[in-house]
DNA sequence: TGCAAAACAATTGTCAGACTTTTAAATGTC
DNA sequence: GACATTTAAAAGTCTGACAATTGTTTTGCA
């Protein structure tokens, strides 16, 4: 592992670099103690500040974790599927909320996703999945339900759906999808009306799932995007006046 | 903002969770300036050291960027596409290659996800798009080829496809799943007459794609992951022997 | 006056050294 | 052998200094 002294960034983002770099090719593997900031600071000719900035960035994205104490040090950390499921639900977030990207456009790639997900979850759906899927609509339909909460048990539908594709890399990857939308169906107001619609789609779907159809799985999805989206837009459209 | 002085995490970490959360929440825009270190130190009652700590911490994350100078500073950064889509397939790599992920589950989540791109793709290709992947697929058949290049540009020829979908949010959250594969996908020898069968593949999808029919393009991904799984199991079944 | 060069000021980047806290191992004591 | 004490190693924090960078302001000269 080397830095180069003439590049133009910082010293702790090079030697952070070179650190992420030998993880990534399995040079340092999992539960592998990395050298003590004092050594780093000698290997890099650097000082010891400048080796815990470059430390605190890798942590910053669960590449290691730090011990205190004798024996304690800097580890490669084994990326669990939680920790990653965070850094995507927070990337995917702030991607789309600084970005500008339309509410119809984050709509369409979640349940894009989601269908997708459909037939895997037919196969697989475990009555672990669809306990928690019913109670979840059961949650939707209590009266004095915040909207917050209403959008939140909402999520937590859809996870329960992904999840039950049994897939835990598709899980991962859709986390983002699923839960990077929430800030946007928090804009939206939920009426008696309109959830009685949405908690019909959730029923028709945890159905479908149960008895194994993905056709009507997959067209109950289509019918939930096309009413979100048509609550936005009356969102939308009424904010605008 | 405000940490605590008891809570049993490091003081970087506290700080740059206050901070990602005021920059989540809204309470600091894009291209905001945040204080300086020496204020920030102040207002949190810590040193400059543990300050710049957190604000590493934030930077590898690409949430902020830092310009040194008179009026320089940290400012909140916009998370864009192209940043987003690195973090994404740094996680998803080493999510799959420290979880033993096996070759299957992980090739199942990149073709759901890919099919499940194909309707929208047929819809919206452009004859760019067209032209990314019939150029990708000559490549393809050129002689002398390294496995490892081939497998690169299978990368490009499926984000061609899937960025044909025209949807940048879906694109994002597939990058992952296309681009983490490439480790595992190394692993495997190309022969002459496996590439053959998936440049075949490749020119069934790339001609469904042009003359939008959604249904082959999706039957097409299903074979090429048929082939793909059969592939790796003969690689591994060789090398146990 | 106009403009280029120099000085200035604010800010991040880096360093050296000290002290604190945590933790596991080694040692001692009963 | 079980428990308390000591020790050493390591991360965490602080202080103060200096270097490098970069807009702004001032100065000096034509």
């Amino acid at each position: 592992m080397k830095i180069d002294p003439n590049a133009t960034s910082d010293l702790s983002a090079q030697i952070a670099k070179a650190i992420r770099d030998a993880i990534v090719a399995g040079q340092l593997i999992v539960d592998e103690r990395l050298p003590s900031e004092a050594e780093l600071s000698e290997q890099f000719n650097v000082s010891r500040a400048t080796v815990r900035e470059a430390l605190k960035r890798l942590a910053a994205q669960s590449l290691i974790r730090t011990q205190r104490g004798a024996f304690g040090g800097a580890f490669v950390n084994r990326l669990s599927f939680e920790e990653a499921y965070g850094q995507q639900i927070t990337t995917s977030t702030l991607l789309i909320s600084m970005n500008e990207v339309s509410f119809e456009t984050a709509c369409e790639a979640r349940y894009t996703l989601e269908r997708a997900c459909a037939p895997l979850a037919v196969d697989r759906r475990t009555p672990d999945h669809l306990a928690t899927m019913r109670a979840e609509i059961v949650r939707q339909g209590q009266p004095g339900l915040s909207d917050e909460s209403f959008c939140a048990s909402d999520v937590a539908f859809h996870r329960a759906l992904v999840d039950a594709a049994g897939n835990p890399v598709l899980s991962y990857q859709l986390a983002g999808a699923v839960e990077g939308m929430q800030p946007l169906m928090n804009m939206i107001t939920f009426t008696a009306r309109s959830r009685e619609e949405i908690i019909r789609l959730h029923t028709t779907i945890a159905d479908a799932i149960e008895t194994r159809d993905a056709r009507i799985a997959e067209s109950s999805l289509s019918e939930l995007e096309r009413y979100t989206n048509q609550l936005a837009r009356d969102v939308f459209a009424a904010r605008a006046k």
